[in-house]
DNA sequence: ACGCTGATGAAG
DNA sequence: TTCATCAGCGTT
């Protein structure tokens, strides 16, 4: 068993511009710890989420309670309820008073994979945003949690590092309703990972390909 | 192509 | 207080 080295990102990691900062998390470890234990999973698929201009942000449509923690600082954890069953888990970004996030959607298990829920029913359990938070546990109750200090959720760096040539980038998934932002291509993911949400290899079959 | 499910924000 | 809508997923 080699021994890994982890760091934590410093708060200038998510004070930079979104889309830098989100081609930064793919590659990095998100690392959750329960009372089971400690599950360790790499970042493969993310989607950037900036300010109200965007109409698929949901900060377009204003500080509310609900988006109150994407306008603090970076860093933050920005977990919301969608179609009233799964959780979505986001990165907020950019300057506080800035309201921006990259949505975690998918990751591939690094270690602790036995301690993921829904592991015997599914071959990919952290495939796809809500699927993602169920596995690993998330809710609401994380939700404006520092990602950046070592703790029961949180961001780190082993080292490895992401070949450039492997990133890739398409429109973000869902978000028709948003008019041309939806064409936007701000989800970006790495190509080489069976994990990123969207695609089926396993089966071999393709339905319809959302991003063509 | 559709139903599940409940928080959310806008309308009244 | 209602109402339409939704950054997903599994099944059909």
């Amino acid at each position: 068993m080699t021994e890994v080295r982890l760091s934590t990102l410093p708060q200038s990691f998510f004070t930079r511009d979104t889309h830098t900062t989100a081609r930064g998390l793919l590659g990095k470890l998100l690392l959750r710890t329960t009372e089971r234990g400690t599950i360790a999973v790499r970042i493969v698929e993310v989607e950037a989420y900036v300010g109200t201009d965007d109409l698929a942000c949901h900060a377009s449509k204003g500080r509310t309670p609900r988006t109150e923690v994407m306008f603090g600082p970076p860093g933050m954890a920005y977990v919301y309820l969608i179609y009233g069953m799964y959780h979505c888990l986001n990165v907020v970004t950019e300057k506080e008073g800035f309201p921006a996030a990259v949505l975690i959607r998918a990751a591939e298990p690094v270690w602790g994979e036995e301690l993921l829920s829904q592991r015997a029913v599914d071959a990919y359990p952290t495939r796809g945003p809500g699927k993602l938070t169920k596995a690993l546990g998330i809710t609401r109750l994380q939700n404006g949690h520092d990602l950046k200090l070592k703790s029961e959720l949180y961001l780190a760096d082993d080292g490895v590092v992401i070949d450039p040539a492997l990133v890739r980038c398409t429109p973000r998934i869902g978000v028709d309703y948003a008019g041309k932002c939806s064409a936007w291509p701000w989800r970006y993911i790495l190509t080489s990972s069976p994990y990123v949400s969207g695609t089926r290899k396993q089966t071999g079959r393709v339905t319809q390909r959302r991003n063509p």
